[in-house]
DNA sequence: TTACATCATCGTAATATTGCAATATATAAA
DNA sequence: TTTATATATTGCAATATTACGATGATGTAA
């Protein structure tokens, strides 16, 4: 009934898809590639550089936001976006773990 | 409008995004979690485990399989599933290239 | 103050995803 | 052949996601 019934779902399970979920969408990969090149930009920049309206971009920023991958902080009327390089490396730990742990379970 | 522009993001940009979408559910990292343990079981099994109705999980399996993690064979009426380790190596590649690159950027 | 720039939120439309009952298909066993 | 078992497919309802225009909120500069 397009609801995920998490509830049937170990903790951890949850965890990793939902994180998996900030990179189901090309615009939000494109815009962590993005930030970490500029390191510090513009929504309005990022919007223009990827070519999604600008509440698109928002949106999307909030998304990963939401998850922990951004930090943000305003010079008065901008807000720059950088990578928070301590979750970034905490979801590769998590990423990393479960693929060496289900292959190392099939052999 | 709910339909991904997936034409404004480079092709390994969509192609990561299309992988993490395939974990990107819980149920589809528990049934790859149980498929590892078992090594070999069956769609029945595997939504029993899951707590999903048997059409349900058969669809994951088929999300799953479109996406190369999976690997089946018939023997009689039964569908044994087992997971492609290497495939599985090569997303793992995929994922921790994207974490390093965008951490390297960063810093 | 006004005018402008940046960004988030709201409202809405189009489409995608999730889940299951019912059904179809195919093989095994009786 | 009939019956049972395993799985895929279909059809549908509920919900989620994606995208954007319009609007609101906030701060800067004139």
């Amino acid at each position: 009934m397009g609801v995920t019934k998490k509830y049937l779902h170990p903790e951890e399970v949850v965890q990793l898809a939902d994180l998996a979920k900030v990179l189901s969408h090309p615009a939000r990969i494109s815009i962590l590639d993005y930030i970490g090149e500029c390191s510090g930009c513009l929504c309005k920049n990022i919007s223009e550089h990827i070519g999604l309206a600008q509440p698109t971009t928002s949106q999307h920023l909030q998304v990963i936001k939401r998850a922990g991958l951004l930090k943000s902080h305003f010079e008065g009327k901008s807000q720059y976006y950088t990578i928070d390089t301590q979750r970034l490396a905490q979801l590769k730990d998590l990423f990393q773990n479960f693929f060496v742990t289900t292959h190392q379970k099939c052999c």
